[in-house]
DNA sequence: ACGCTTAAGTGAACACCGTTAGCAAACACT
DNA sequence: AGTGTTTGCTAACGGTGTTCACTTAAGCGT
């Protein structure tokens, strides 16, 4: 970089050669052609050879880009996780800072919202994972699920340094449990107010919770019963809100419903 | 039948002709070898030409027996059900007939305990179908879903008779959630006493809570910062028996666990 | 017991899939 | 201009579901 750049550069593209610019860019256009095929032909609709055509180029090509159809997968999953985590996180912030209740009310029925509308994404980041090689890395898959995550972790964390949540005594968890518990703190690195047991156990219980309901509209099993899940939802958040303490906020009393940044 | 049969046949096998025999005998071979492939490799380790190579015939030859994958795979799918139906009900009924607490632990322990050590089986009944054609016929395990639920319906029922289960009034439920309510106590054909809307939503979110933690164990999705995923299991189901008013016993007094048809 | 009907199974073929190896062209940089 | 790297291609191997035409075998009625 001896000249310096005469081109009207905003930002000089990080330090970014021209080459890995427009590698970047053909990665993800592979990475958005799968997702798309994701999306309409569902995870078994997705094959290197059907992406490749589609760019115009061939399938071994591909493998200049991506090792492989696995790990596509993994990056595609990656970002989902990504964008879902972006969703919340816009949710989460489009509440007064300080109305906590609001904010984690927000962030969940984003969280609902997204998975109904993206089920196929979310069948892939939340279900079992069929299609993957047991032995493949998901690494930065769970990378970008811990960020995700990261968000619920920070609105708990208010919640219990406001509110005076009615946690279950330690003595009375069990052994077991406790050091599941443990276990499961150290791994994720809570912050010490969520540190302590009986925290640890409500926000897992509360989330154990919200999967349920949200994985049971989206894999559509209770679908040739019900039509709409949304009351079982909020019935469900509800009665999770009461057990937390927080008094629940119904939908109609939360004015235009938060729009993430897809949906 | 002009003979009487003169080989030592306890019965007369049915009406079916020796030839009608030989054959359901061969379709019993391509599911279990069905069956053991998706235990071993996953359901897309499922394929017919594999099934064949092992059976000493070719791909299509299969086609006499099974449709296509898909209807294959569907109709494993209700086996499994079966299974698990069976599995649950030996649970329920190895518990005296009168104790419908401890039939209520055991039908539900014996489903979570067949779900962890089927996770190949568990995935393709309650997760995403992500290998079907969406436009499969699917009802062959659908029937067989409905007989593993009569289990629980049908002590749901007793439960309801015998004790006061402290049900939300029809007042406090919401329109859109009586509605979607009643559509699926028609559905199902729930019993006089969970056709009560209070009762049936107690029911759907007994379920709904039990399907979290039981796909959450099974999916993994806590599986990198936890071990054993039974401590939470029984601090949802005793979370859960308390809000139904039925005091949860521990698994410690309950003497040898119960172990199904298969497992 | 013989002939006819029907079922079972095969081989070839088509259209897909993931993946590897070897090769030619384009590009970046000295 | 020359050199080395990157990119993409073709060919090939082994795998998949599925259809079609065909042969073989079994069962059934007379």
């Amino acid at each position: 970089m001896t000249k310096p750049p005469v081109t009207s550069e905003p930002r000089p593209e990080a330090v970014l050669s021209r080459r890995d610019r427009v590698r970047e860019a053909t990665l993800t256009e592979i990475k958005s052609i799968a997702r798309r095929h994701l999306v309409e032909h569902g995870v078994a609709g997705v094959s290197l050879r059907a992406i490749a055509r589609e760019m115009g180029m061939t399938a071994p090509g591909l493998y200049r880009y991506v090792p492989g159809i696995d790990a596509l997968l993994v990056a595609i999953t990656a970002d989902m996780f990504e964008e879902l985590a972006d969703t919340v996180a816009a949710a989460d912030a489009s509440a007064p800072p300080q109305d906590t209740d609001l904010r984690l009310h927000s962030a969940l029925r984003a969280l609902r919202s997204w998975a109904i509308t993206h089920p196929a994404e979310f069948s892939v980041m939340f279900g079992p994972s069929t299609r993957l090689d047991p032995e493949a890395d998901i690494s930065p898959a769970l990378e970008a699920a811990r960020r995700f995550a990261s968000t619920f972790f920070a609105l708990c964390d208010r919640l219990l340094q406001e509110k005076d949540i009615p946690l279950p005594a330690d003595e009375e968890i069990g052994p077991e449990l406790t050091a599941e518990l443990r276990s499961f703190a150290d791994t994720v690195g809570l912050s010490a107010h969520v540190m302590q047991t009986g925290a640890a156990l409500m926000l897992t219980r509360c989330w154990i919770r919200i999967y349920g309901v949200v994985c049971m509209e989206v894999f559509q099993h209770l679908g040739f019963a019900v039509n709409d899940m949304e009351p079982f939802f909020e019935a469900e958040l509800q009665n999770l809100m009461t057990g937390l303490g927080v008094r629940y906020l119904p939908v109609e009393h939360m004015g235009r419903p938060v729009t993430g940044t897809a949906g």
